[in-house]
Parts: structure tokens; C-alpha cells; sequence
DNA sequence: ATTGTTTCACGAAATGAATTCGGCCGGACA
DNA sequence: TGTCCGGCCGAATTCATTTCGTGAAACAAT
């Protein structure tokens, strides 16, 4: 399952859907040369063998009222396994949440974060990060600007 | 464009796909209770407003040979809006990069991308960070693990 | 109240795509 | 050479998407 062979078709149609997971099959087949049914065979078995683990529709945060978005790095006051457990699950139920980085350096987390203007950030870090006991100490990085690349890359190919 | 009227069904749209942007028009209709025909015009609408922008294939970075992700997080030498935009440019067109974040704060960029081992990560800090001649300092951090929250939290709702 | 207007949802029909299946080609191997 | 195996093709079926005409509710103005 881990190391599973991948031609060049499979590589184009995994940059294909990661560039539009809305493309039909029928359009994804023309574009690597492929009949519709063995282009369809080809992206089963990408699910299936777990390449491709799924799509997520891309929204605009201003139309959803996020007018702020922040990084906030988080350093615990121990690096105990419980500890490390405790904050992660806490920090994934939040709604605010965008993504959470376990990381290894001066801080412990990188926690990106989505809200409504600055005085929701306050509140959040206020409420739901320097009152848990194993946050030892945070720092709030409001965010200018933020991109994401095209594609994974491909080491394989 | 901006400020549009999103009802409980469109958000209910919204963060269905976002969870799963490869629903069929079908199932979507079904989970919200409406008409196939209505929720496509429903779905339609929030395309060409602007509020949904896109798909995007999540896809096993171990499939294709990442094995190590890591934070850069970047200093520049000046701040100046020139040295900004040249540097931005330049991480966005390395296929390494997954985001690049502009940030307020001790640092100016957060930078997170996905290498193949330890040896391509210094290999890359060296050639495409260091040497740059508006990077004054980078810190990189090694990533654990790293997890995506489930969609955008709605602050209209 | 009534009339006109707008907005939105419905459902049937037409259009087009996804999926299935049998057969075919080409390479691997003995 | 003969057989096996994997992958692709193309037509047929099944199913979903999309279009379009209709009608119900909300609202404004007369």
C-alpha cells in the first residue's frame, strides 16, 4: 500500500485533480490521452490504494465574515507526550482552526487560525490558549497574506 | 460580490463541500432537502459569486516521496515592498512550497514545505533561502505532524 | 384588497457523463 | 510458439446533470 508504482498518467491525473478536483472524467481522460473507462480505472485505484484521500471545496474567508487570520506559536511547559496529546485535541476542536503544526525548535506549535477581526483573536488567545495549564507562553503573528502552492511535488516521477 | 446574502442552506452547501468537494449534485440536494435543480443553481450562484473558488485532490504526500515537511520561518534584511514581493515570488515558484505566509511579528515569512529527507531540506534551505540577497535570517523547523482543521469557520451564520 | 413583480423551488424532459462489460492488443515467460 | 497477464478500448447501459416551463410565496405600489 505504502510504495505503490505510479507511471506518468498517474502523475498527471494527481496534478490534474489537485489543480481541479472538479474535473470530469470524461475531461481528465482527454487530457492524459486515455479512454474515459481506463482514465476511471486508473482514479479508483488511486482512492482506493489511498493517493488520493479525498477534496475539499476552497472558499473565499471573507465571504464567510473571516476577516484576520493569524499564526500563533504555542511553546509548552513540558514536552510530555500527555501534554503534546492534551493540546492537540484541544486545539483541533476549535472552530477557529485552520491547521495545527506539531513542530521541533524554539516553539512546539504553529497554530493557524481564522477570525472574525482583532478583538475575536484577542479573545481566542485570552480563552483558548494562555489559560491552558500546558501552554507555557504564545506569540501571535497576525497574517498579511497567505498562498498556497499549486501542487504537492512529486519525488517520484 | 463581496457581502452576499448566505442563507442556512448555502451554508450548509458550503461546509458539505468542504468536507467532501466530490459530492454529486445528487447527495447534495438530498442532505440539505432541496431539488437536484435548485441545489445546483444554489451551487452555481456561490461559484460565480466568488464564495466557492475551487477544488482541490488531497493527496498522500508519503505516495509521492515526501517524507519530511518543515516551517521556514524567514527575516528579510529591509522591509521595503520591493524586497516583499521579489521574495514572495521567488518561494512561489519553488515547487518545494506547499504555503508561504506573510506575517507581522519577529519573523516575515513562514514558509511550509515538503522536502524528501533531511538532505534535500539543507540542500534547499542553502540554494533557495540563504543565499537570497533579501533573507538576513531563517529558522527552520522540523514538522512532526501537521493536521487541517475541517473547513472555515462561518461568522455569519 | 388587488394587481404586478420578484424570487425561489419544483419536476419532467433532454442532454450528457459515469460505469460496466466483453473483447482485443502487446509484453513476459517458459 | 503458445499461453498468461495486465491494461486499454469502445459500445451499451445506467445514472446524473442541466434546461426549461410552471406555480407558489413574499413584497410593493396602487
Amino acid at each position: 500500500m505504502k510504495n505503490m508504482e505510479l507511471d506518468r498518467i498517474d502523475c498527471a491525473l494527481i496534478e490534474l485533480l489537485q489543480n481541479d478536483a472538479r474535473l470530469s472524467n470524461k475531461e481528465l481522460a482527454a487530457a492524459v490521452g486515455l479512454a474515459p473507462s481506463s482514465c476511471l480505472a486508473r482514479v479508483q485505484r488511486l482512492r482506493t490504494e489511498g493517493v488520493l484521500k479525498g477534496a475539499h471545496a476552497e472558499v473565499d474567508p471573507q465571504a464567510l465574515g473571516v476577516g484576520l487570520q493569524a499564526l500563533i506559536a504555542v511553546q509548552l511547559r513540558q514536552h510530555s507526550r500527555a501534554q503534546v496529546k492534551a493540546f492537540w485535541k484541544h486545539v483541533m476542536g476549535l472552530p477557529e482552526v485552520l491547521a495545527v503544526f506539531h513542530v521541533a525548535g524554539t516553539h512546539d506549535f504553529q497554530v493557524h487560525v481564522a477570525v472574525r477581526d482583532a478583538h475575536h483573536l484577542r479573545d481566542l488567545a485570552l480563552d483558548a490558549f494562555t489559560t491552558r495549564s500546558e501552554v507555557a507562553h504564545i506569540q501571535t503573528s497576525l497574517i498579511f497574506e497567505c498562498a498556497k502552492g499549486k501542487a504537492m511535488p512529486n519525488y517520484r516521477a
